[in-house]
DNA sequence: AATCAAGTTTAGCCTCAACTAAAAATGTTT
DNA sequence: AAACATTTTTAGTTGAGGCTAAACTTGATT
């Protein structure tokens, strides 16, 4: 005789498991993004997430309970959460999902990169793994999304960006190539766009003082223009000569 | 001085108006789609929309007090409910996107027309008027979705079906065309697909005795087959010679 | 060791949209 | 006119996911 945990629930998922709510879903997906920001170390407060999901910290508490009952991470209280595998790779799941969806709305669409983001957080819980997979093979399975950001596979697993640092950082005197740039503020992407910096984009640091707040660089747009610490902070860059340049 | 009821708060839709949640709009929409099947005569009652949306009756008289108090719907108690100008408006518009995505899902991504529906009716609450219009444009602005009902303009109008009868009084001897099929049934969908019975097609009915409770027609595939009336009263034909044929 | 600020959790409340069970209205049949 | 079955509404509950205000931990500072 088979396992037939299936037979539970009707509404159970097409992988036995019972759907998430979009709630649940956008705490997942902070927790992850929160974690990666810290470079893969230690845990998440509760502060963390509510100051990301503009959430009281009460309902965080609330809800990193609920995760911690639904096996999806682990709270110690007063300390943090961490996810679970299972609720990394539900988080990994969306994360594919919102990346995928940003993707196709850009490229099969048309719809600005600075709009897109908002779009798909929304889709992104209402999107079939049928659908998704239908966008994927028209869009002939692509690893990153508008913003450069690594799309996961299907696994869980995507490319680290090894080598690459924020763009304050960024040394004068040398050329970088933007990796990845930060896709929830519109109004940052429109302006990072009217100086030419997007994934791929060549730039030369011509100077950077931290004393300045202030980065003057060249890209291809235009000629020498400024950009401040805050914005720049969203741009990671790897330098020109790191590995492939064909 | 103008009205500044744009100011009262800050999560008003880009026309002034508070977006609706999921469970308003499919309510909106069942009343619509319940009132047409009728006929466009009369009121429609909390049973008939419980029944829809398969909910409790209790549930359904809750939200008709809601919609009226929000101004979408006139409800007189014990008497039924009808949508108000503006709750016409809005269910058009969900309909409109409901179509619109179908209509995309089918030809821009090849989902098979039995399961856009599923997919279209949690995407019609995330989608926004932009990505519509993108949607709309890539499509080429048709008329009419994957089961052959007809795509609301913006404005709301959209072509009547005047001379079009339900298949199962079909008389027989006689050439149809198809103009439409209910979208719901997903099995049913595929059923009416296996013996040729789309939009569009061509059907010669031979036979359709009600006390049978059997159809026989011939579609240019295969040779005669056999549908119950069941599923041919989702099916709405014309006579082949009703005015247009090229 | 005691105090204090910052961060976290608890307690209690709210809205939405569902539910059940009981009461009320309606229309039909005697 | 009265009784009855059906439909509809009311009343009270539930669960999810927010909120505020108060209480509690924690780690740092006196
Ligand atoms: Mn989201
Ligand atoms: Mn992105
Ligand atoms: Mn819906
Ligand atoms: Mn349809």
């Amino acid at each position: 005789m088979t396992k037939d945990a299936e037979a539970a629930s009707p509404s159970l998922g097409p992988l036995g498991r019972a759907p998430l709510s979009p709630a649940v879903e956008d705490y997942l997906k902070a927790i992850y993004a929160l974690r990666s920001e810290q470079g893969a170390e230690g845990v998440v407060t509760t502060q963390a997430l509510a100051d990301s999901l503009r959430v009281a910290p009460a309902s965080a508490t609330n809800m990193a309970k609920k995760l911690a009952s639904m096996g999806l991470a682990h709270h110690t209280p007063y300390r943090g959460l961490e996810l679970s595998e299972t609720g990394e790779k539900m988080a990994l799941e969306v994360v594919r999902h919102h990346r995928i969806i940003e993707t196709f709305l850009a490229e099969v669409l048309g719809l600005s990169w600075d709009k897109v983001h908002d779009e798909a957080e929304r889709w992104e819980h209402v999107l079939s793994e049928e659908v998704e997979q239908l966008m994927m093979d028209k869009l002939g399975h692509p690893t990153r999304d508008p913003h450069g950001a690594p799309i996961p596979s299907r696994e869980g697993t995507f490319p680290r960006d090894e080598g690459s640092l924020c763009l304050c950082e960024a040394k004068a005197g040398a050329y970088f190539i933007v990796v990845q740039v930060a896709d929830e503020d519109g109004a940052t992407l429109r302006h990072l766009e009217s100086l030419g910096v997007r994934p791929g984009s060549r730039l030369f640091i011509e100077r950077n003082e931290k004393v300045e707040g202030v980065i003057h660089l060249k890209s291809g747009v235009g000629d020498g223009r400024v950009l401040g610490h805050a914005p720049a902070r969203g741009v990671w860059v790897r330098h020109e000569d790191h590995s492939n340049t064909p």
